[in-house]
DNA sequence: TGTTTCGGACTATCAATCTA
DNA sequence: AGATTGATAGTCCGAAACAT
């Protein structure tokens, strides 16, 4: 796919120019008429052509977008149908045209876009919930079509069509290869690796998999496309800051919560982002458009000034809120502490062997009967679905003492932050070589898969708050 | 409408510990 | 020695408060 003149150069540019030039900084226009993201920049002005076809489109941002496809994107009735009528439920919440959509300017301006973070139920979740790394593994053990499809660790969002023979294609991404003008000129084809199917892309498709003998149907519904991604990895291949950022503002209040998070990143909240959400891994499986929110990046060291305001700094001195905010003359970096050393920290948690895992985990609990793959890679969480007759809810639920029940003294879920939560089952993006694919770590403490001989867990009270005032909120002291 | 404040979610780093 | 773990130290999102 092609792409914009400015993302195809900021494609070749180190990360840290990335960010850099995202346009995520929020109303902190360039300075330099030649930078990339000036105004009058020749670049600029390509995308500003698009945004022009964008809002002369009367409030429907995507229908000029996608090229042949008259379908909006903020309809998800062309979207296959799924066995929990998904997308019939997604249209009934927000994704209605709105008749008083704003301006392109005020769509450009993230902050009138989003006046909840909360965003409107699902969709919410469908932001930042269908980020969760995990949801690419769902329902992969109950899914004998998932069973040959392997895990790319390797950082390239590829998925391998030889891993499995249904989905040797992708129909409706094959559709938009049909239309080179449509990729030219449509943002879409950045923005969304896989645009929404029409009609004929749905007939394409259903008789593809009529031919094909319909072996991925439930009930006679063919499933949503996506099911095609392979087991672990991305479900689209990742995009860059600079073309995420674009894309919610195309996105507008269409999505609202997407737009007013752009950066909560695949670690979210527990209730968005929980990694068995079977919900929001039917809003990924069904949402062809489904974007896998790239990691927030940040700055190795922020100035005095941003790290005071804490904003979003830059690499440049001086950076570029300083020079908007006539703060150069007090931009430099601040002083960062020297780590301690010789702190001990007792015996780790030790990851027991993948031949350990099944009579460990299937013997406490049944949603974790499906925490590893048969065969897959040790310690990754897959999506129990089938664990539960309504794992909606049981996943909607946080996970406490009280919602525990007896099994509160031998299941410790610490959901998020690995620094905050020494507990189980924790979230280590930055251990994987890929930021798409994340690990999750299966640890019980109590069982038998993890060796807590200092009952390290108990000692951990979670996020206890902000790191203001000094001091590190997120120490645990045994 | 723009700016500042700040809670807390999140990332990055790296020493301690584990394992082959 | 290299891999893994998890504590530490930081960044910065985004909502609310405040200023103009």
């Amino acid at each position: 796919m092609s792409l914009p003149p400015q993302f195809q150069q900021q494609d070749q540019q180190d990360p840290k120019d990335q960010q850099r030039l995202s346009p995520l900084v929020k109303n902190e226009p360039s300075f330099d008429p030649q930078h990339p993201q000036h105004p009058q920049h020749p670049q600029q002005y390509q995308s500003s052509q698009a945004f022009q076809q964008l809002s002369a489109n009367n409030g429907q941002p995507y229908s000029g977008l996608q090229g042949s496809s008259s379908t909006p994107i903020n309809s998800f009735s062309a979207l296959p149908a799924n066995p929990y009528n998904l997308n019939n439920h997604l249209m009934g919440l927000s994704m209605r045209q709105n008749p008083t959509a704003p301006s392109s300017s005020a769509r450009m301006n993230q902050s009138s876009l989003a006046p909840t973070s909360q965003g409107s139920g699902i969709l919410s979740g469908n932001v930042s919930g269908s980020t969760t790394p995990a949801l690419a593994y769902a329902s992969a053990p109950s899914s004998p079509i998932m069973n040959n499809m392997q895990y790319n660790s390797s950082g390239n969002s590829q998925y391998h069509p030889s891993s499995s023979s249904l989905y040797q294609q992708q129909p409706f991404q094959q559709h938009n290869q049909q239309h080179p003008q449509q990729q030219h000129s449509s943002l879409t084809a950045s923005f969304y690796p896989t645009s929404p199917p029409n009609q004929h892309q749905q007939l394409q498709y259903q008789q593809q998999q009529q031919q094909q003998g319909s072996l991925n149907t439930f009930n006679g519904v063919p499933s949503a496309p996506l099911r095609q991604q392979p087991q672990y990895a991305p479900l689209v291949p990742p995009l860059t800051d600079a073309q995420y950022a674009q894309y919610h503002q195309l996105l507008g209040s269409t999505f609202s919560s997407a737009a007013s998070t752009p950066y909560h990143s695949n670690q979210s909240t527990p209730y968005s982002s929980m990694p068995t959400s079977p919900t929001l891994e039917h809003q990924q499986l069904s949402d062809p458009n489904f974007v896998q929110k790239p990691k927030r990046r940040q700055v190795k060291n922020a100035c005095v000034n941003c790290q005071k305001a804490c904003k979003k700094c830059d690499e440049g001195r001086p950076c570029t809120r300083c020079r908007k905010y006539g703060l150069a003359d007090t931009c430099v970096d601040s002083t960062r502490k020297v780590r301690k050393k010789g702190v001990k920290r007792g015996p780790y948690k030790r990851r027991v062997q993948p031949s350990q895992l099944g009579s460990a985990s299937a013997s406490t609990t049944p949603v974790m009967s499906h925490a590893v793959l048969p065969g897959g890679p040790a310690g990754y969480m897959s999506e129990p679905v089938t664990a539960l007759n309504s794992p909606t809810q049981s996943h909607m639920l946080p996970f406490t003492s009280s919602t525990m029940g007896p099994l509160s003294g031998t299941l410790d879920f610490g959901y998020g932050n690995s620094a905050t939560s020494s507990s189980s089952y924790s979230f280590h993006p930055q251990r994987m070589d890929n930021n798409y694919a994340p690990a999750y770590t299966t640890s019980y403490s109590g069982s038998s898969l993890y060796s807590t001989p200092y009952n390290m867990n108990d000692y951990n009270g979670g996020p206890s708050g902000s790191n203001h005032g000094g001091g590190n909120s997120n120490t645990n002291q045994p």
